[in-house]
DNA sequence: CGCCCCCTTGACTCGCCTCAAGTATCGTGG
DNA sequence: CCACGATACTTGAGGCGAGTCAAGGGGGCG
């Protein structure tokens, strides 16, 4: 916030002091135990400071980046969410991904050098800037980071299978469900609540996410709300019972 | 083949020797210009070899992994075709994906050093044992390796980000379509007909990787074979208008 | 030949989509 | 402060695509 008032208020005489003052610092970073630098000594985070380039703020409905555009870096999100999605030849969107502080954006990129999915801010966010070129140089020299990293890749896959199994296998309740409980779970790991947070999201990119229809998730909402399983405000959302919650998005309890 | 009429015929006298015999070597096998040592020159692909385990006959049906094993090594198939599904807690099924020569399996465990998913010979199947570890410590040497290896994981991730494009977007006849020009191309890759093929899989099996039923499945095929842009044979398909299917596929053509 | 498994086809059902109308919320400007 | 419009969301009625259930066909193997 600071920054950004310096930025818009004062011309700027040097862009190398500017960007200097941008610079992320991974070890002042409240993400650093779960983004990249997890597990990494202050002599190797501050290698790998070096290396990011500049804190950038992406305001709210703003492209992070395009799909089709080359690929250089890799972005740390160290503030706000994010969503990615994907526009085939008919038009159609599908939303492949909800990203928040601490996880990386762009990995599907790195294959063909080019962004194969839109990355957009759905709030006010901050990113830090990874060139990747630069990265790999690092590797060599930090194998617990290359490690770390491939961690990261690989998570990314076992993510995506669930949601296969998610839009393969399950019916609409089921499926929001295991939504809001991965949420919660999410938060949980950022130090916040796990039942009551706010959704960034709106119902129509929740339905598009999930293979549902924005009307769906309304009357799921509902349906929640009336078997008191929720409590529902707007975007606000009180998890009432978790455990039945837990049951319905495993399947093991019906939902009617 | 003939070592498997080795393996068989003839006791074992030295299991070291043995295990010798069955060395891979990357070279020699059909599959490096799309595998592991792509563009790796003689050196490189000779370090890669000498770190590369059993080369293992996997019968048809036969697991090469479960579910929640401990992870040590990622398999590079080099004949024959496999599946990879995981269950949830209720016994679903969710295949997702399957897999052909010069592709890797087991990426998905990194991250956890566990098995996420199960992996399942189609037909009698080959594959190149990598033990995961041997090859983070190779990474540092030849870094070329290294960025074939992030584009492999990379790619994954995008190919299973168009299955939930698939899944989340598509009509049946369209994710059917979908699927048939997906193999064919990737039969193509291999030198082989893009249009003209036998599939491995049931079309049960198709239909869960596809969020189906059999029955649609076949009935898909029925429909296709009437609007005369298949011939069908058992498992033996033949395409007899592609640009067709990939325009189904692509959804810029309805298909009643 | 006969059994088993895989597949096909038909009839019916149901979950979710589509279409449509109405309500709430928020930002903007008077 | 309220008026206004735009956007986001809710709710209902009806239809359709794909699932379910059931019966039958066909190929391969012992």
């Amino acid at each position: 916030m600071i920054h950004s008032i310096q930025l818009n208020s004062v011309p700027q005489p040097d862009p190398e002091l500017n960007v200097h003052a941008l610079k992320a610092s991974c070890s002042a970073c409240s993400m650093h135990q779960l983004c990249l630098p997890m597990g990494l000594d202050d002599d190797d985070m501050s290698r790998l400071d070096a290396i990011i380039g500049r804190r950038r703020k992406i305001p709210r409905d703003a492209h992070l980046y395009r799909m089709g555009e080359h690929f250089t870096n890799l972005y740390a999100i160290r503030l706000g969410h994010f969503k990615t999605f994907q526009i085939n030849v008919a038009g159609d969107q599908q939303i492949t991904g909800f990203q928040m502080a601490g996880e990386l954006l762009g990995m599907d990129a790195i294959g063909t050098d080019r962004h194969h999915c839109s990355a957009i801010a759905l709030e006010d966010s901050e990113v830090c800037e990874i060139p990747f070129n630069r990265l790999q140089d690092l590797f060599g020299h930090i194998p617990n980071l290359l490690h770390h990293f491939h961690r990261m890749m690989s998570q990314e896959i076992t993510r995506e299978q669930s949601v296969m199994l998610l839009l393969g296998n399950m019916r609409a309740g089921q499926r929001f469900a295991a939504f809001l409980v991965n949420l919660g779970s999410r938060y949980a790991a950022r130090g916040y609540s796990s039942t009551s947070f706010h959704l960034r999201m709106s119902r129509e990119e929740i339905g598009n996410y999930l293979g549902l229809t924005i009307e769906s998730i309304s009357r799921l909402l509902s349906r929640f709300k009336k078997m008191e399983l929720l409590q529902v405000n707007n975007r606000e959302i009180v998890i009432l019972d978790a455990p039945r919650l837990k049951a319905i998005a495993a399947g093991t309890e019906k939902c009617d």
